[in-house]
DNA sequence: TAAAGCTTG
DNA sequence: CTAGACAAGCTTTAG
């Protein structure tokens, strides 16, 4: 027979922490009959995270039974002075008991007894039956219990994570076992239990007391013998508290429970009455987890399925003269990178019939290819980019798509940046559609459903794409997005999609050269740092490396981190002068940075055509920024020399092509200078001056630029980056190396020479606390609930993340602005010129030679001419025979 | 899987 | 008074 496993869980004690994990939450988690369920639903969660974890066959949830107990009759004040619960929790207690009985899970209490006892009591019984026990309680008491066969596991949070107390564990922790742990509260009395052991000692003493002396009896036999002192006394004053506090503190393993360990066999979910509850509580997410349990169980769900059919050559003419002049489209792949993952299937919604199939090659055919192909049938999908890119692999040219479910989700939150149609769904109570993660699990695990499932899942993503489509388009026009989805987002996915498509050509020999030189490099400061280490050990393990220095070398450690020393740049330059290791491992990290991420790991990525492809996430970051993956493109080395011969391993596409790339100069510093009105930075930029050289000058109160020294340049420059990050005068201070006095003074004489910088400033940190979120010059949000955080750090990283996001995100609308103008240009000239990168601010081109002098002229054009500012926009480009020497 | 470290704008 | 710049992705070590 199978292990029997008890689980015992302290109800009182869970649903506690329940309530509090959640409590900020409070008002957010009402029932439609206006009941609090903050911890109900915290409750079940952690319940759900514990049954997974111990997988038990017996469960109990022992409660208090109220105030007045054993205890209380031994020592009146026993508890005494607690703060009452309070009333939003204790209207829960009764649901959560409620909700264990239709889950099918035993709750016990037993009057003049706490719940602790019971659980002694039934652990005991447990243990004798060969069980294993598990208890769960947020209160440390019970880790007394803690045997061979019982583990006791401690709540650390609202998810269901814990701590587990095993005797080990315990000694470690304590230093005693759990036996003694009863003595060594005897001697500390409970703060929070309100009873008192003896004067003066705290854990250190007690757990020291009761290592040497067992138990508190043996230490009282022996007390005489113990040396004069505070202590002593003490404890010869106090010894009748600690007598008393050992009987409180000992949890009764034989109460007069009356249940059994049958009685605690868990029993089949009683799926009607809970869907019930879920619905008088409005738990749609443990409704529709409910329904897909109940569904494997072949018990009626109620939740709407989907009826499909499936596509064959046979009815494909069903297709042929539709009506509709809108359809939902999904195309299924397995895996992120959709520019090579295998294809699973598709769904296609046409009025109100589901249409799906595995079988590919169906849309490359008549009448399919013909609805994805014409213009003039609107399809609704789910992230664009993805399906185009696929239909592309398909050779098929797909038009008329306008609308995105993932943008427009993005648009109107993007606090979740998840980028699966379920997920997103939920997000929107809306959960006949299960997860990906749920269909076709993750990692080794992925696989493709069987058929009749992946059917239902396609069927359900076509019609919630539809289904959702209303809500979403409503929100962005309340949140005046049309245009920022419209004439932004949705056109400049094609864009992504063609540049995604084209690729970037990168030249193996080029870096394989690379490869070896750096090798011999790397080799030779290997061999100098073992030299002077003395001995050779992992230059890449912090760990190690931190032995090496701090230990066995005895330089000074400057700063430490959670495991350990800090080896970090900040920290080795600070060590240079030290010694000459110092510098070699410096350079060795770079180089072995470069050696790995970018010479082996570009090398890994180039796609048989001889190019990468990678993937910009249109839905990621918080500021509207794109970003890109598999290969990231936007991080290739440019400030170290070593770094930017990475550059030159990108070529064009013919051999006497060019690139060609174009940047924004201070797009953020002129964005600034527009949405404050600030005149004095405003006229900087109108009259083309260096603005850094500016600012030093009005700092530095300085009459002509000929004053300016690099030094108050650079100062300068520091300044108006950290202005833009919501500056501090710590954090500048840092940054440039000076005293803090000096920085103050800098950012002082900044807000006096532009004064509209510090009016914008406080005025986005307003408007997010009034409105809950920060905004773009196009409207895009971004959501910032730790305004009112009242924790000052976490809330103060909302206020510069106020200042900050309209800024990086306007620049973000601009540039994606200016692409969108881009594309059409090159498309309208029939050029044969490829966009092929974006960094943020800057535009890559690949460019046939014959077209150079074209590009020259248009694309500074049209980057400048992309919005009109209160200041210029000014782009600055360069070009050579490849990225290196397209400065 | 998390943390440390380094790369970019 | 607190801790401290904004936004990202990839590789490595180590548990």
């Amino acid at each position: 027979m199978a292990q029997k496993k008890l689980l015992l869980i302290d109800g009182n004690s869970v649903a506690f922490r329940a309530f509090y994990a959640l409590y900020r939450q409070l008002d957010r988690f009402v029932s439609p009959d206006g009941l609090h369920t903050n911890a109900i639903y915290t409750f079940k969660n952690m319940l759900d995270a514990i049954l997974k974890q111990v997988d038990p066959t017996n469960v109990l949830v022992a409660f208090d039974a109220g105030k007045v107990t054993f205890r209380t009759k031994m020592y009146e004040d026993y508890k005494g002075g607690r703060q009452k619960t309070p009333s939003e929790l204790l209207e829960q207690l009764p649901v959560i008991r409620e909700m264990l009985k239709d889950l099918g899970i035993k709750s016990y209490e037993l009057a003049n007894y706490e719940a602790d006892d019971i659980i002694g009591t039934l652990s005991k019984m447990g243990e004798k039956a060969g069980y294993e026990v598990t208890i769960v309680t947020g209160d440390k008491d019970l880790t007394q219990l803690a045997s061979d066969k019982t583990t006791v596991l401690i709540t650390k949070n609202g998810v269901g994570d814990t701590e587990a107390y095993t005797p080990e564990h315990m000694k470690e922790v304590n230093g005693v076992t759990p036996i003694e742990f009863i003595d060594m509260k005897a001697l500390m009395g409970d703060n929070s239990d309100n009873y008192p052991g003896v004067t003066k000692v705290g854990p250190k003493t007690a757990s020291r007391l009761i290592q040497k002396y067992g138990s508190i009896e043996n230490l009282y036999a022996h007390l005489e013998e113990m040396k004069k002192s505070k202590l002593k006394e003490n404890l010869i004053n106090d010894k009748d508290k600690a007598f008393l506090a050992k009987k409180l503190a000992t949890i009764d393993r034989d109460s007069p429970v009356e249940v059994t360990l049958e009685d605690t066999e868990k029993k089949d979910i009683d799926y009607e009455k809970l869907r019930e509850l879920y619905e008088r509580l409005g738990f749609k997410k443990f409704l529709a987890e409910l329904n897909s349990s109940a569904d494997a169980q072949g018990e009626n769900t109620g939740v709407e399925q989907y009826e499909y059919v499936e596509l064959t050559k046979d009815n494909l003419d069903e297709l042929a003269d539709i009506k509709e002049k809108e359809v939902d489209f999904y195309l299924e792949m397995l895996g992120d990178n959709y520019h090579v993952a295998p294809f699973v299937g598709f769904g296609l919604r046409v009025g109100k019939k589901n249409y799906v199939s595995k079988d590919i090659a169906l849309l490359q055919e008549m009448p399919l290819r013909g609805i994805l192909e014409n213009k003039t049938i609107k399809k609704n999908v789910f992230d664009l980019k993805r399906t185009y890119v696929g239909l592309h692999r398909l050779n098929i040219e797909a038009g008329g798509f306008d609308y995105d479910m993932l943008l427009a989700s993005y648009l109107v939150n993007n606090e979740n940046n998840s980028n699966d149609l379920g997920e997103i769904a939920h997000l929107y109570d809306e959960y006949s559609v299960k997860t990906d993660l749920e269909v076709y699990g993750k990692g080794k695990k992925q696989a493709v459903p069987e058929d009749a499932d992946l059917f239902k899942h396609l069927a359900a993503k076509v019609s919630v794409i539809q289904k959702l489509k209303p809500e979403l388009l409503k929100k962005l026009k309340d949140h005046e997005q049309d245009d920022l989805y419209d004439a932004i987002e949705i056109p400049v996915a094609f864009v992504l999609a063609k540049m995604e498509i084209s690729g970037m050509k990168v030249l193996p020999s080029t870096l394989l050269q690379l490869e070896n030189d750096f090798a011999i490099k790397l080799k030779d400061l290997e061999n100098k740092i073992y030299q002077q280490a003395g001995e050779e050990f992992n230059i890449n393990s912090p760990k190690q490396l931190g032995h090496i220095l701090f230990e066995k070398l005895g330089l000074p450690p400057v700063k430490k981190t959670k495991t350990g020393y800090s080896t970090s740049v900040e920290v080795l330059d600070k060590l240079k002068t030290e010694s000459p290791i110092i510098n070699q491992i410096l350079d060795y990290r770079q180089i072995a940075k470069i050696q790995s991420t970018y010479v082996k790991g570009l090398l890994d990525v180039i796609q048989s055509d001889g190019r990468v492809h990678t993937r910009y996430l249109q839905t990621l970051t918080a500021t509207g920024r794109l970003s890109s993956v598999d290969p990231n493109l936007q991080n290739i080395p440019t400030r170290t020399e070593e770094g930017k011969q990475i550059r030159k391993a990108f070529v064009p596409t013919d051999p006497d092509g060019y690139i060609f790339s174009c940047d924004y100069s201070q797009v953020e510093l002129r964005v600034l200078a527009h949405v404050s009105g600030d005149e004095n930075m405003q006229e900087a930029f109108k009259t083309g001056y260096d603005i850094h050289s500016h600012t030093a000058m009005k700092i530095f109160h300085l009459d002509s630029p000929d004053q300016v020294t690099p030094l108050m340049r650079r100062h300068a420059k520091a300044v108006n980056f950290g202005i833009v990050y919501g500056i501090s005068d710590y954090g500048l201070a840092k940054n440039l190396g000076i005293s803090r006095k000096q920085a103050k003074e800098f950012i002082d004489n900044y807000f006096e020479q532009y004064p509209k910088i510090k009016e914008y400033m406080d005025k986005a940190v307003k408007f997010a606390r009034e409105h809950g979120y920060a905004e773009t010059i196009m409207h895009r949000r971004r959501y910032l609930p730790d305004i009112h955080a009242k924790n000052f750090n976490v809330r103060s990283f909302a206020e510069r993340t106020a200042i900050n996001s309209p800024i990086q995100g306007s620049a973000a609308d601009i540039i994606k602005i200016a692409m969108i103008n881009m594309q059409k240009k090159l498309e309208e000239l029939h050029l044969k010129t490829k966009m092929v990168l974006q960094i943020h601010d800057e535009l890559v081109f690949d460019v046939p030679k014959e077209e150079l002098e074209t590009i020259k002229k248009i694309v500074p054009e049209v980057m400048q001419s992309a919005v009109k500012l209160d200041v210029p926009l000014v782009a600055d480009s360069g070009y050579g025979h490849n990225w290196y020497d397209a400065k």
